[in-house]
This record gives C-alpha cells, structure tokens and sequence, in this order.
DNA sequence: CACGTAGCAGAACAAACGTTCTATTACAAG
DNA sequence: CTTGTAATAGAACGTTTGTTCTGCTACGTG
C-alpha cells in the first residue's frame, strides 16, 4: 500500500513561495528552495516537475491564500470604497509583521522581473490586475449607488484602473519603505480622493 | 602619450544601462553585456570594476540621461501639474516607441529587485522617489496658488507622496500592459483627481 | 518480521556564472 | 620604423546553476 505523503512535501509550494515572494524567481536557486523548504531535489523534481514549474505553482498557490483571503470582502455582493481601504491595510499590516521593507506583493514583483519574458506568466499576472480591476469598480459602482449617485461606465472602469496602478505602485513602494505610516498615508490620500471625485 | 578612448569604451555605461533596463540585474550575464556593448572583459572589469560596480554606474547614468531631462520641466519654478502630465507622457511615449510592453523605469524595476538586498542601491532610488516626491510637491502647491488657493503642508506632502506610489505603478504596469491608451487613461484620471482636490 | 514504497542525502553532470590572466592586435607619438 | 599603450579575443579558474542519478533510510501495510 503506497505511504501518505510527508507534511514538507504538502508545504512544498507554500514555503517555497515565501522564498520567491521575498527573494524573487532569478536570486532563488534550487539549493535555497531545498534549504528552506527540507524537500530533497528529487522531490522538487518529481513532484513540482522543476524550478520554473514550481515558480509557476507558487504563483497560483498566491493567489488563493494571500490574495483571494485579502481580496475576499471586496469581492462580496455590495462591497464598497472600505472594503478597499481593507485590502490595503490587510497588505500593508502584513508587511509590517514581516518587517518593513517587506516583501511586497509576488504578483506585483513578477510583473517586473519575469512577466515580460515568459508568456505564460505574463498572463498570470495579468488576470490577477483584471482581478483587482473589477473588484475596484465594483466597489466604486456601490459607493456611489449608496450616496445616490451613478458613474457611467467608462469613468468606473478610468478610477478602477487607476486603483490598480496605484496598488501596484504601493506594493513596489513597500519593498523600499521602512515606515508603514508613509503607505497607510498614501493609501488614505488616494481613497480620499477616489470618494470625493464619487461624492462630487 | 597615451591614446584616446575608444567611442565603444565612451558609451559602456549607457549602453550596458539599456541592457539592465529591459532585462534585468540578474538576468543580465557578463556575456551579455560583452555582446551588446562590443566592450572586452577587460574593458568592463578595468573600467567599470565589474558587473556590481557598472551596474550602480548604470542607476545613476539612468539618472541623468533620462529622468533628469524627462523630470527637467516639472523641476522649474513654478511648475504646475501640467509638466507632471507633461513627465508621465514622456515616459509613456519613450516605451511606446521601444515597443509595448517596455522596459518601464529602472529605478521602478531596481526597487523590486536588487535594491530590497543591497544597502548602496536602496539609497540611489530612496533618493530618487524622494526627488519625484519634491517635484510633484511643489508643482501641487503651484498650481493651487494659482488657482487662488493655499494648500497645508502636510495635505501636499499627502497628495505628493500618492502620485509617487502612482508612478512606480505605472512604470509597473508598463511593463505587461501593450496598450499606452490604458496607461495614458489611469495618468489623466490620476491627475483629474489630483487637480479636484486643489481646487475643492 | 518482511516487504515495498516515500523520501532523503549526496554524488555526478554539463552548462553558465563572475572573474582573472595571457597573448595578440591596432593605433598614435616619437 | 620603433615604441608604448589601449583594446581585444580567448583561454582558464573556481563557483554556482539547474538537472539527473545512485544508494540509503524510514515507515505504513501485510
């Protein structure tokens, strides 16, 4: 009868997805992943089928438990503009607890350093920025439903694809930044003007 | 007497900049810049004093070639937010011309890559985001004067600090996005926002 | 206990890495 | 032409890379 398999092998893309998160795809060897996560090479091999295959793992096993977690309210049925202000502070929380500089976001970190040169990933990253994208206007719609508004369609999809520049831009920032207080600023700032352009 | 330098030797740093740009640190071999700047090993361990070396000379090489001269307008006196659209349009236009998705910025990309590991670089782009912060502070507090109103410091250091996040998203973005009418879109909305808050 | 497989440590491999060295070429000054 | 130096090509070095292969150990099942 075959054995269960070994709690390091279960963790395998988690932990290694740490590495990567932290570390990025081209500084992390297969001897770090072997450190940090106990699985030998052959179980890298065997069950992640390589480096590159594992990095691809690692990316979707981002998404559901970094991103959709702290993604989830606004994603609920009638989310508004707090829920976003939520998600950042979510993020923003969590880098503190890591230790400012932090880690930032792996998707907003593979945009830069692997994306533009491997196709498939490229869409990875580009479905999570979709993602993100219509949560925002979501949010942005149900906010102004609530104050008795309406925005017509291209200025909800304008102010939403700004917002994800804008996170982005904040989990770039994040990997540099040692005062959490600097995000937090700019994230009230950039929510204080998305509303007010919904209010007026 | 000695002899001139060669133009190859003349341009090493600038060409070996481009290389960094688009593809990367890490990705970026000795080989490589070998190939595409025709300068010997040699040349580039004795006069650049190695690939880590060359590379700081590249940031500030960037610097000056291209965000001195593209920043140059947003930095007179008495700038308004019209020469930070002016700044954005630029940058959108110089990866246009390189092709979509393009190399974005390299400060932008450094930040995520190299300068979370590398005390020295982490100062070049903490200068460099504190520089865009000062432009972008003191065109907000022009325009507002102009427009009649005063705006307090730290509401301009607020608004300053969010186009600087907003900024290194978009370099971000520019490098998986092949449409400049969605970057060019979030830039008008970013600054419509912007300029509501000044003149509210 | 014995069997079979999950999993590991570690050797082995070719390729690529950053770096250094040697030999040769190209050119300007005397 | 001779001399001196800038510059290159290319071999060489020791590491490190990603990947594969070979034993050995550990453990659940019969």
């Amino acid at each position: 009868m075959p054995r269960a398999k070994s709690e390091k092998r279960e963790n395998l893309v988690s932990t290694a997805m740490l590495h990567f998160w932290r570390h990025g795809y081209e500084a992390t060897s297969v001897d770090d992943l072997v450190r940090a996560t106990g699985v030998s090479r052959q179980g890298i091999y065997g069950d992640a089928g390589g480096k590159d295959a594992l990095f691809v793992q690692c990316l979707h096993a981002y998404v559901e438990a970094v991103v959709t977690p702290a993604f989830a309210r606004v994603e609920r049925n009638g989310a508004m503009l707090d829920a976003v202000a939520d998600y950042f502070e979510h993020q923003i929380a969590r880098g503190q607890e890591a230790g400012l500089p932090g880690p930032g976001c792996l998707l907003t970190n593979t945009m830069t350093e692997v994306a533009p040169h491997r196709n498939e990933i490229m869409h990875i990253v580009a479905r999570h920025n979709e993602r993100l994208r219509q949560g925002f206007a979501a949010a942005i719609t149900n906010t102004a439903t609530a104050a008795g508004r309406t925005l017509d369609r291209r200025e909800c999809y304008a102010l939403a694809t700004t917002l994800v520049v804008f996170a982005n831009g904040l989990w770039t920032m994040s990997r540099t930044v040692d005062d959490a207080a600097v995000l937090r600023g700019a994230v009230l700032k950039m929510l204080q003007l998305t509303n007010s352009r919904i209010a007026a």
